[in-house]
DNA sequence: CTGAAAGCGCTTACAG
DNA sequence: CTGAAAGCGCTTACAG
């Protein structure tokens, strides 16, 4: 079965490619009959005609194709459902959306320099020098910031304001000494700062003492030398902040092992609400996400940036504390 | 910064196009002075020359992308774990990934005649229409089979081994009542009937009564009602197989809402091995799967199909239980 | 309003 | 061993 090409389509309805591609690209400023408009419509329609993207992207110089790169470490339930978002709201842009996981495989550069994406969405911010190659290829770029960040087009998940909130969630309930749980695994070192530097700034803007930090791996066995530590001192930690969700389970074992109760000794809370955390014991409070929101912000960034348009506003009050029985 | 094309390559190191692809495509059967392939090579780098996908995919009608179409429902890090692999191993092959989660976006036609791409592989079954078109275009069809399959261009992993195997751990744990917890999306029916099937087949090869089957939502009163239905008569189910460790999780937190014992009174044991999972408490007996080797089963088989070669041995013994507490 | 022609960058018969 | 030329399917000045 050979392809079906523009040039099949202008001998079914009698006219030429250039006729054909006007049609259906509604090319503006182009005036064609409607008679012939529906013609070309219905034999495209008829012979099941798609474009080759190969000979566009050849064309143009640009795809349609929207270049997603994923950090290096498993992303989670909550980027997976941003994906989805994004990937269904620029497709009703026509554009389609491609994940690279870069784990371990061939450089950026050869990536895109290849596939020729119209944008490139980095979930974890690029190099420099990268970012910048990039552009000078005619290629947009967002990437993420991990806080507010003057540059326009990048895509901003204010990570501070999650810490902020656990900590001032955290005191409302009347706690005044914090813990940190931090990942730990190193390649989120990027993100789980952000989010300690919003723990630290919410104590100390309640003057409360800093957040006692300690990684805790997703073992019993780590979590427990973690939760010793923090109650050792002659100022006991009473509440912990963690990193996200699995950490929390976690410090949720790791108190559990000493015989502690949560919430009355020790108070937990996470972020992202993974299914798992209602489902712990106790029940885990934790801080929501609007990924909703901030996906269709992002694929209302990519398509007005690509348009040369305005640029949408960013959506505030994306976070949410879900308050369950670890607090 | 215009794009650096294999004709400058060419003029760079003195020869001619042809040279050039020759060289770089490391063509077959063609002899090429060893000066002259360093000479190329050297001016490729020096300029930093990526062949254009686009351009390579009109000349050949085919991409060196494999598309992999995911199901519409939320993956989860098994998937994710499974994807990264694949991508790796696939890169090695100069064959790059392009991951597409079809949730309410343009018809799969649209997409894969757009790209065309050397492969696709669906992690859910396609239609057969669907695949018979793909083929016919030319496109190497990889679906999955839920099950044992004898195409042989189809993934299997063996649904029915996993529930298997779960009947037969907790049969050997002395348990002769079992329950299956089925998940409460129904669009993980078509793998949750192949895995509870698996189950109903180990409890009959045992001399077992069928397993009492219902299904639990991810949330703690779905699964509490689901325990109480299954502790109702006469014969009170004391082991559950469930779908997933998240739902296992849920069954977890039901049971123990009515008070009851894990593993005691009622015995739990799930399937993929989350992180939380071991974080449970009490600690969660799962199935874990060997994803790595079927991973690898995967672009092995793709890249063999693909070049016309043997395909590889499928892995076995890529099913293995981690007892834990909940046993 | 519509058509003939060029050219995007590549590979591959076909000649030397 | 190497080069000139064609053609993949598209879009877009440029002519009518």
């Amino acid at each position: 079965m050979p392809r079906v090409t523009s040039a099949d389509v202008a001998r079914e309805s009698g006219v030429s490619r250039t006729t054909v591609s006007y049609v259906l690209n509604a090319k503006a400023g182009v005036v064609i009959t409607e008679a012939t408009r529906r013609r070309v419509l219905e034999a495209a329609e008829r012979l099941g005609y798609t474009p080759s993207a190969a000979a566009r992207a050849l064309r143009s110089g640009r795809s349609d194709l929207v270049l997603c790169v994923l950090p290096d470490w498993t992303v989670g339930p909550v980027i997976d459902t941003l994906i989805d978002h994004l990937t269904t709201s620029l497709a009703e842009h026509g554009l389609s959306v491609l994940v690279h996981s870069g784990r371990g495989s061939r450089p950026l550069a050869e990536l895109w320099r290849a596939v020729t994406p119209c944008a490139v969405l980095g979930l974890s911010p690029f190099a420099e020098a990268e970012a910048r190659a990039m552009r000078q290829a005619g290629i947009l770029v967002v990437g993420t910031a991990l806080d507010e960040d003057p540059h326009p087009e990048t895509f901003a998940v204010p990570q501070g304001a999650i810490g902020r909130l656990q900590a001032e969630f955290l005191a409302a309930r009347g706690h005044r000494v914090l813990a940190y749980a931090a990942p730990g695994d190193d390649r989120l070192a990027a993100f789980a700062d952000r989010r300690l530097a919003g723990v630290r700034l919410g104590c100390d803007a309640l003057g409360m003492p800093a957040p006692l930090v300690e990684p805790v791996e997703l073992s019993v066995g780590s979590a427990s030398a973690a939760v010793a530590r923090w109650r050792a001192g002659d100022q006991p930690v009473t509440a912990v902040a963690a990193y996200n969700d699995e950490v929390a389970l976690a410090v949720l074992a790791g108190v559990r092992a000493h015989g502690l109760r949560v919430p009355q000794d020790v108070a937990v809370i996470g972020v992202d609400d993974i299914p798992a955390a209602r489902l712990a014991a106790p029940a885990l409070t934790t801080v929501w996400q609007a990924i909703d929101a901030q996906a269709q912000y992002l694929a209302d960034s990519v398509v007005a940036a690509l348009a040369g348009g305005d640029l949408p506003v960013r959506p505030d009050d994306v976070f949410h504390v879900v308050e369950r029985d670890s607090t």
